[in-house]
DNA sequence: GTCTATATCTCGATAGAC
DNA sequence: GTCTATCGAGATATAGAC
């Protein structure tokens, strides 16, 4: 591992978080290299178009969301609990950048919806391997992500539209793996 | 109701489905107007901007949903199945309305995402008097979103990434609502 | 490694002919 | 009611100074 350019690391962060934030129209070269603190020409020194922008977010997409699933594999509570309870979004970096590369995939990127895809496998492999059946499997990864998708765009929560706190959800899921809650 | 103008249904049918299908970054107004058939300056009569654009669609969205509200209220399987039959993305026209919506919603217009708001909370409501608890019934409308938006970025299915059937999700369903499969 | 300047393209919207 | 022509803003990307 070579130790990359500060630059670079703030220029995809910045980009993380206006696609996140703000929607991939906001994510413009120019805006990216505003909230990383760089002129257009300098973020295009790092990367030589959007493209190269995508595929840098896409390499940070894969080690983090390696390592989450290592930590998803050895949760006390298990593997289903934790991924609906990290399903909320909260707005950490790692949310940030799953609902990034989750808009650039409905966007249209196929390299975006690969990525997606594989990490999603990944997590339905360990809560299958948790319980046992592969349609509760399927039925807990959806709760998730409709968790997700309905969190992350714009501040709208369960608890709010629908009266249901994330604690109710678990106990919910619970009852599908058999779980005392 | 006035009958409005054949143009206008098709300028109207051909943003729905640009968004749906290829991003709202694709629907821009040259490519909504060539793909109804008419020129730039010919939706420009019918939609003075493209805001008025997204007003007519939101105004067909909810009349196309309260009658679909219809439809799951009356429905013999009861109206969770209804909701979690019709959230696995088919691409009818109903499929294709409510995933445009649901784009221009995560894109960041308000309007959208209070037209989503609304009828989802009636979804919820319809959901919630079957099977008598709330949690329940947060706990299938969210399998239901997470079908459709796992179903709608672009073909997969949970079929082909989960192994899973609808029928399968359904019996699961069935579990929660103490319905015998 | 980062900047400014600029070329080129595409978008939304206007104007006016038919 | 629909078209072509065009404007002004803003987007990606290039060139070259520092």
């Amino acid at each position: 591992m070579s130790r990359p350019p500060k630059a670079r690391e703030a220029l995809l962060s910045a980009y993380r978080d206006l696609v996140a934030l703000e929607g991939e129209r906001a994510a413009t070269l120019e805006a990216v290299a505003a909230r990383a603190g760089v002129s257009k020409g300098g973020l295009l020194y790092h990367f030589g178009s959007k493209e190269a922008l995508l595929k840098g977010l896409l390499e940070a997409f894969r080690a983090d969301f390696a390592l989450d699933r290592e930590l998803m594999a050895a949760d006390p509570e298990g593997p289903s609990r934790y991924f609906v309870r990290t399903s909320l979004y909260t707005g950490t970096e790692l949310d940030r950048l799953f609902v990034a590369v989750l808009r650039l995939a409905q966007g249209g990127s196929v390299p975006a919806r690969e990525a997606l895809a594989a990490t999603e496998r990944g997590w339905h492999e360990l809560v299958r391997a948790e319980v046992g059946d592969t349609a509760t499997a399927t039925a807990i990864m959806l709760m998730g992500e409709g968790l997700y998708q309905y969190s992350s765009y714009s501040g709208a929560r369960p608890e709010a539209d629908f009266g249901t706190s994330l604690d109710e959800v678990l106990a919910v899921v619970d009852r599908l793996t058999g779980r005392r809650s």
